[in-house]
DNA sequence: CAATCAATATACTCGCAAGTATAGAAAATA
DNA sequence: TATTTTCTATACTTGCGAGTATATTGATTG
């Protein structure tokens, strides 16, 4: 019946004894559960007043479980925010890297920027305010935020460039765009009507209209 | 040498002898006192981690002194959230019954708007997340906020009908304008170099430039 | 002058939530 | 099989901060 016995090194997908990988992942894959169910903790009622209690609890876990996965509240949180912003960075990585034109290139990374901030860390990304953080963890946080934000203004300073977006003041711009895509962290809800894609879409058009040239 | 004599009703201004009427302007003042200390704290620390005795040391008083006269913590982030929301209903209203296109009377209220963003109270509005009131506070925040925005729809489509402005998603609109104008709450730092009207004016321009008609 | 009221402080209570000490079960390793 | 490591829980300690009870002082009013 069975193609083969005990051939492969990997042991039957439903077998109890785990490899030290499977283990591995194993781990891994609770330790995630943890962070995201953290996440969304955060997300809905603010980091003080999420209690690493209620985390545990809306998994049905003890409190120290989360210490032994994550270390604590701010370690956890400091993690949230880090992979939010590694979609962040890997967005404007692949935005910078397309072929096109600078505005072009900025369309298609504001609207996973977009995306990215009606979900779970990227949400946290922009609700998390440096106050909360120690200042050691604040500085990281900032200088990653600027990465981001640096990449923007490239490429609004190449969509002037090349003509293909207006001369306009490139801080200010970005502040603006920022602003006009940031805010649905706070007012998206992801159990509501709206998708994400088409809030994405439309407030790009809208805000990406200020920066088209006029002819 | 005096040229009148007990004649008018007010005693000298220096009279270490207070008036009703001076009694209750002493009151108003302190009282506005606490509230700008405390709204100020919130501010810099966010809600919860602001603690009534900081507010009260930052005053070189007690915490029962604040309870004197504002009530306890959440009525005291109220008072300090509709203070904000006072101003901008006011803006909203002038704006409203200015004269001059639907553009005109938008561009002038969202001046307005990102400049009360800038400061203490307004600050305080678009920082204040609702899951931090009581069900009953928060429904009342939400209350007048929808107000706001519904007269910024109001003027969008005014703008719309005038041909002032492009024929736009006006909800969407309002969202990335609101977006763009509330930012500044977050990043803005009154210390700095940046004047606020300065970056109202930026930012205005920016923002409403999607909206403006293309000939 | 007595009684009251306003304004303020000191010194508590009390609950919550972060973080920890300890223990035990299960699995891995020697 | 003995020993160590991993995972998890129960049950604590501790500190902070909201809110309060009570006292004091000075002014206001009857």
């Amino acid at each position: 019946m069975s193609k083969s016995v005990a051939i492969t090194p990997a042991p039957a997908p439903t077998s109890p004894f785990r490899s030290k990988a499977e283990r591995e992942q194993d781990r891994a894959e609770k330790r995630e559960a943890v962070l995201l169910a953290a996440v969304r903790m955060f997300n809905a009622r603010g980091y003080h007043a999420a209690s690493l209690d209620d985390v545990a609890a809306s998994l049905g876990i003890s409190k120290p479980t989360i210490y032994h996965y994550l270390g604590n509240k701010e370690q956890v949180l400091v993690e949230c925010v880090n992979r939010g912003l590694s979609m962040l960075r890997e967005a404007a990585e692949a935005a910078a890297g397309a072929p096109g034109s600078g505005h072009d290139r900025l369309r298609a990374f504001l609207l996973r920027y977009a995306c990215i901030n009606m979900d779970d860390f990227g949400r946290c990304v922009i609700r998390t305010n440096e106050e909360v953080l120690s200042m050691d963890s604040a500085t990281r946080f900032r200088a990653r935020k600027r990465e981001i934000d640096a990449a923007v203004r490239a490429m609004i300073a190449e969509g002037i460039a090349d003509g293909s977006i207006a001369p306009v003041d490139v801080r200010f711009a970005s502040f603006a765009l920022a602003g006009a895509l940031n805010w649905p962290a706070r007012w998206h809800d992801p159990a509501g009507p709206l998708r994400p894609q088409e809030v994405a879409e439309k407030l790009v058009d809208i805000a990406l209209g200020g920066l088209t040239p006029r002819d």
